[in-house]
RNA sequence: GUGAGCAUAGCUCAGUCGGUUAGAGCGUCGGAUUGUGGUUCCGAAGGUCGUCGGUUCGAUCCCGACUGUUCACCCCA
């Protein structure tokens, strides 16, 4: 085999698929209650879309973007995040016309090439929700209710850390001071520390290396820095967080990595991934919509990472055992099997799952196939049932046979209603 | 982009201090008297020991390069 699925590229095979089926279902439902609306957007936007948003000094954007020139000479990229997509069709189509604020969600794969690990791949998957129009704070508690509601609902438990990244008209000041303050410490620093403080000294403050933290403990905080609108508005987050007895903790050096976050920004955090801890993270992003282009409105959003969630569910080992259902039709010799067939056909059209085997295979390889593949019922078909008129319908579970009436062509459809409404 | 570990059957892994036909468990398929599953017992199929080169009488094992993969840094969901 020397063709293979490409590096950080995963096949997620059915047995994996069945967790991804139940974190979209319970998504979608939480989601539901949220009255949040699903939209699907491309996965391929014109370059400037993301440079644009994302920022054009972010690593995601200098480093990591599948962009290339396609045959008209334009530069595409594969989305590697969710949220300027939905801004770009929100403004495209003035939803804002439509309905002032915009509760949306889209579902889909990301892409950035970086160095595959654990949580982390090149292709992945994310569940991306937006408010698009409305500004009030009660707003970003709402969706940090809801991001943690998907994940209680599936039985995870994570972290909420919260902070507030100020707006255009504190942050300055505060950069300033965090300049200043790093300016005197860069000696102690180190290397990667270094090229952050000049390239986005906010960054710094998340920095892993313990001697690093240790010189930020005096480090000016951000929380300390925000104008009294900013504050108020921060203050009135962690009021509804209180309220709706969601618990969170303000980690005043949480960066985003993306430039446009402004205000409150969270992550939900784990420590069961490794190194991947945030499971899910977003932020408010006032500007962006103007930046894009658009109308001056505000938004927020967050995104959860699908295969972190995956990661999670798979290390929680309470996973269901599979449910008995359907039918397999056991039907010995030709003629067993066309008769089989048809009913099959009937069965499936009145919504039973219905299996079969076309291989000639002995009664005891097929008991073993039903068996196998969790069918509740096995109906025998062999010449004996044929000849009688009668075949044996047994319950895999209970061992019970007993035998129903094989129907004529012109009766299927009653007869498969009768037996559909038995076995269901 | 940087660093470290790993690479033997479909999966999880033994193993050979370098020596004729490389093993186990799980899984798959078959059998245990004619047409009845899950348990048990028996059997079978399945591997160029990642690739290429070097050392050697001889390499799956030692050495090197390459490729893949994992984890971590970085970054991020």
């Amino acid at each position: 085999m020397n063709i293979t699925a490409l590096k950080g590229f995963k096949d997620i095979l059915p047995e994996e698929a069945l967790l991804w089926q139940r974190i979209e279902m319970t998504a979608r439902e939480v989601f539901r209650r949220f009255a949040f609306k699903e939209i699907k957007v491309p996965i391929l936007e014109k370059t400037a879309l993301f440079a644009r948003s994302i920022g054009e000094t972010t690593d995601i954007v200098e480093k990591e973007m599948y962009s290339f020139v396609d045959r008209n000479g334009e530069s595409l990229t594969m989305r590697p995040e969710g949220t300027a997509s939905v801004l770009r069709a929100f403004i495209e189509h003035s939803l804002q016309n439509q309905q002032p604020v915009q509760k949306l969600f889209t579902l889909g794969p990301m892409f950035r090439h970086e160095r595959p690990q654990k949580g982390r791949l090149r292709q992945f998957h994310q569940m991306s929700v937006e408010v698009l129009g409305a500004n009030q704070p009660e707003l970003d508690a709402e969706v940090m209710a809801m991001a943690s509601m998907v994940l209680t609902e599936l039985g995870l438990t994570v972290s909420l850390e919260i902070n507030s990244l100020g707006c255009p008209k504190c942050r300055p000041a505060f950069n300033e001071a965090l300049l200043l303050f790093l300016d005197d410490k860069k000696d102690a620093l180190c290397e990667d520390c270094q090229r952050r403080r000049l390239k986005n000294p906010l960054r710094v403050l998340d920095c892993k290396s313990s001697s690093c933290q240790s010189h930020y403990q005096s480090a000016p905080s951000i929380i300390a820095h925000l104008c009294a609108e900013c504050a108020d508005h921060f203050r009135v987050v962690q009021a509804g967080l209180t309220s709706m007895a969601i618990p969170y903790t303000i980690n005043s050096f949480m960066v985003r990595g993306l430039d446009y976050y402004t205000r409150t920004t969270f992550e939900l955090l784990t420590d069961s991934l490794g190194a991947q801890s945030a499971v899910g993270a977003g932020g408010r992003y006032d500007g962006l919509i103007k930046q894009l282009g658009g109308p001056d409105l505000p938004g927020i959003g967050f995104a959860m990472g699908m295969e972190r969630l995956v990661l999670m569910l798979q290390q929680q080992s309470s996973n269901l055992e599979p449910v008995q259902s359907g039918l397999f039709v056991a039907a010995l010799g030709e003629r067993a099997r066309g008769i089989g067939f048809a009913m099959a056909q009937a069965l499936r059209c009145r919504g039973v799952q219905v299996l079969m085997d076309y291989a000639d295979s002995s009664l005891k390889s097929q008991m073993k196939q039903s068996g196998k593949q969790n069918c509740r019922h096995t109906l025998i078909l062999g010449d004996e049932e044929l000849s009688k008129g009668e075949a044996i319908l047994r319950d895999m579970n209970t061992k019970g046979q007993e035998t129903i009436p094989i129907p004529l062509p012109g009766v299927l459809g009653e007869w498969s209603a009768m037996l559909a409404e038995k076995i269901q």
